[in-house]
DNA sequence: CGAAAAACCTGGCAGC
DNA sequence: TGCTGCCAGGTTTTTC
């Protein structure tokens, strides 16, 4: 489910919604684990700490991964393909009391604010996992990490464009690639690619230079403008205030096999896979 | 070695 | 109404 934009949006919401002076009082696991196992007793350990440790700094995100800061811990949380945080109203206690109860069938996780505010975690296919980890640790833990998109870094992009240019794999498998570049998922790498007419077939070798200065134009430009209408909602995506993304409705390419190309308008979306993902693009378009 | 395929899960939907 | 097979926004592990 959630790509870059998702958890960008996530991020903000919780940035400009959670109080300042927040501070972490009470977790709660249903399950042991999630694709890994939930590190409820770390967590624990650390509710001992002292308030001003406990306090929630801020919201952070590297690549998909959304990061809770605390003032020398972070809490790791990675969505999978339908991992979802809401944020509920009400002590843990009062949560799990209320009848008829609101907790949902694959609800997770749950993690308790002073304040009366709980985040709850659903997963329902439970490939999204939680991490919690020192501050000096941070850097290490995503060591094998690429760039950030939305960050400017002339330096690693040359370096990305020298490891494309050495692949023969399709440059649409290269751009899913999060030890290349990060926060790009099957929808995005799609779209970035018929934005920027490269045919997803191409093998890295055969992109030119001044081809991944604009692919990777487009991609800060698609992931940019799928922030700004909250994300893609295809099925399960909510944000942490339930609510759907719209950026769905903008899709160029993605899911609209057979359909007629909205740039040249001669030839329909075709669908193949790419090392078993769905991929669609304009044969006529993308070369 | 790199690259493709399978695996991890549940739910929804098309087709019979 | 079942039942079966396939597909899904991600990533790691296994196989070729």
């Amino acid at each position: 489910m959630p790509e870059l934009p998702e958890v960008e949006v996530i991020k903000r919401f919780l940035n400009k919604t959670l109080p300042s002076e927040l501070v972490l009082t009470q977790v709660k696991a249903f399950r042991k684990d999630l694709r890994y196992p939930i590190p409820v007793l770390q967590i624990r350990r650390f509710l001992k700490a002292s308030l001003k440790e406990k306090k929630l700094k801020y919201m952070s995100r590297r690549g998909k991964a959304l990061v809770f800061n605390f003032l020398n811990w972070k809490l790791i949380s990675h969505l999978g393909m339908s991992g979802e945080w809401r944020l509920i109203n009400t002590s843990l206690q009062e949560w799990m009391d209320q009848a008829p109860n609101q907790k949902r069938k694959h609800d997770h996780f749950a993690i308790e604010f002073n304040q009366n505010l709980c985040l709850i975690y659903c997963d329902p296919r439970r490939f999204g996992y939680l991490s919690f980890i020192r501050q000096q640790d941070f850097k290490d833990y995503f060591a094998n990490y690429g760039i950030e998109p939305l960050e400017d870094n002339l330096i690693l992009e040359t370096q990305l464009y020298q490891k494309i240019f050495n692949s023969k794999s399709p440059i649409k498998s290269l751009l899913m690639n999060q030890e290349y570049i990060v926060g790009v998922g099957n929808i995005y790498a799609s779209e970035a690619l018929f934005e920027s007419k490269i045919h997803p077939l191409r093998l890295g070798h055969r992109i030119r230079v001044n081809e991944f200065k604009k692919l990777l134009f487009c991609v800060r430009q698609i992931l940019n403008q799928a922030i700004v209408k909250g994300g893609s909602t295809i099925k399960s995506y909510r944000n942490a205030n339930s609510e759907s993304g719209q950026f769905q409705l903008s899709h160029k390419v993605y899911q609209r096999e057979g359909q007629i190309c909205l740039i040249c308008g001669k030839a329909s979306i075709q669908k193949i896979s790419i090392t078993g993902r769905s991929t669609f693009f304009c044969n006529t378009c993308q070369t």
